[in-house]
DNA sequence: TTGACATATTCCTATATGGGTATATAAATG
DNA sequence: CATTTATATACCCATATAGGAATATGTCAA
């Protein structure tokens, strides 16, 4: 078997650095293709050819405005990542897992019943 | 151009689905190879080919005891995607929204001379 | 030494990629 | 209609993949 198809779903879309790129310069809001073309200055096509991959797996939108097209970024599809990437955040961020630990004593202590 | 190789960084190599199942399962602690065998239920050689990949990346540590080879996790190698995917939180957590601006007031009100 | 066990590596193939270039489609404008 | 502008698509190619099967390497044990 080849690899899985990069519009499989977000995390092989966004393995592209390129395709990354792209979804910060739609950070800012809408932008017709040229805009981010004149900003990463990089050829049309190659530009036109990653937004047809981030709009197969969702994650930016487009709407027609006369002859242009305004791509929108569509940040919710990237959840799956972040969601994913959370079961390792204590790898790095010691400060949270302190955070957490006293969110549950608190818990514990509103519910201290619920565990006989 | 071919796609960039999987072994690139943590965005290609966590890429597919199977690696980051790998890494699921050395989130416990570290395991021998015939360990994530059994409970993935992969071929073996399968499964030592992605632990070539994520150990190239250093996703994954290895140390040698007697005839298996431990793999440990290195959850720290996610971080960068972590941080990138933390520019678009605001796409769904509109309660982390509220917590950041909460707290730059906050930051403001204790150096209200930063910004004459 | 000879096995048995644990893991890695090699060889194969179908498949899809990303970039470049050229061209097609579509919409506004004169 | 003809032309310009904005964007998408088609075609070509080198490349690397993931999986399967077979085999190699390394290590302990009798």
């Amino acid at each position: 078997m080849a690899r899985a198809p990069t519009t499989l779903d977000p995390f092989n879309a966004v393995a592209e650095p390129k395709r990354r790129l792209v979804l910060e310069t739609l950070c800012g809001g809408e932008l017709a293709v040229n805009d981010i073309v004149g900003r990463l200055g990089w050829p049309q096509p190659m530009i036109s050819k990653h937004l047809a991959v981030l709009k197969e797996v969702g994650l930016v939108n487009m709407r027609r405005h006369g002859r242009q097209r305004l791509y929108r970024v569509e940040g919710k599809k990237l959840k799956p990542i972040h969601d994913w990437i959370k079961a390792f955040e204590r790898f790095w961020d010691h400060q949270l897992d302190r955070i957490k630990e006293r969110a549950q004593r608190r818990a514990a202590e509103k519910a201290p019943d619920k565990n006989p």
